[in-house]
DNA sequence: TAAAAAATGATATAATTTATCTTCACGGTT
DNA sequence: AACCGTGAAGATAAATTATATCATTTTTTA
């Protein structure tokens, strides 16, 4: 799927769910879906102060908000980026990443037992789970291969 | 098992190593095992404060550093908080924790399965993992009962 | 159109983490 | 015991990440 696809998909799910796909929120969309892996945010407020040169911090941390709420994309905990959702139309799916140290790239994997060992686990500790963060670090098939 | 018999055990491991579980570690260690809950550095580091006032943000986040990669506490990343490892005997098992967003309380939990699930996705991609961060937010049994 | 709600602009600041350089303490070696 | 190399800690500063607040503008709704 290409970006001006992604853009006109996301356009149509805050449409459906009374949000508003503002311009800001589109530029930021954008930017971020350029990238194919993570991006800090104020890497990304550099980007979007080349079009928009009164854009501060709280300008990107809004818009990633929004953006994370609606599901369109992630934020990483383990190193402070942000990354587009492979499957943003299906939403409220749990977010499970495979992280490269080397290159960046992030892949976005959805185990089903995965999250069922993770909801077994809580189950037996009468554990309500709202909100899982999974992100394994290391070294994709790219970057381990041009270590040879 | 009670604080002193986790220095002790602390120091010993240490020892079977080769590193050095100096005055400043142990009273780090000491601070952070009396709660039983997540803590973060500043607030770890006021409590240092009280006994050794010289203390800066530095000193406790190398404190903190040296613990981590001993094993015997975790950095949260969701939540920019440590907690003191349940099993800091057996090195270098993977973190999975559950984390009450009501009252701080944190559950480190063991599921082989979990593990296995995040592997075997990993191995479908030819992805090499080195650490892995999970955590799941939700309520702990006694914050859900609590509100009824 | 007026009022309410949401988004953005602008400014400032808070919170978290790391870098750097110096000094000090410990362990092994002559 | 004095010497030396290494790692730890002290001190200072700064980088990085994120939020608070209040004014202004835009959009929605009554």
């Amino acid at each position: 799927m290409d970006i001006e696809q992604q853009v006109a998909q996301a356009k149509l799910v805050c449409e459906k769910r009374g949000a508003r796909f503002t311009a800001l929120r589109e530029q930021v969309f954008t930017l971020l879906a350029k990238h194919n892996s993570a991006v800090g945010a104020y890497d990304l407020l550099s980007e979007l102060q080349v079009i928009d040169s009164s854009a501060k911090p709280a300008t990107i941390y809004r818009a990633l908000d929004f953006l994370n709420q609606q599901g369109f994309v992630h934020k990483i905990e383990s190193i402070n980026a942000f990354v587009m959702c492979d499957h943003f139309s299906e939403c409220n799916h749990p977010v499970q990443l495979l992280i490269c140290d080397d290159c960046g790239y992030v892949e976005e994997i959805q185990s089903e037992n995965l999250d069922l060992a993770i909801r077994s686990m809580a189950d037996a500790s009468g554990f309500k789970i709202k909100h899982q963060v999974v992100e394994a670090h290391g070294y994709c098939a790219k970057c381990q291969s041009d270590k040879n």
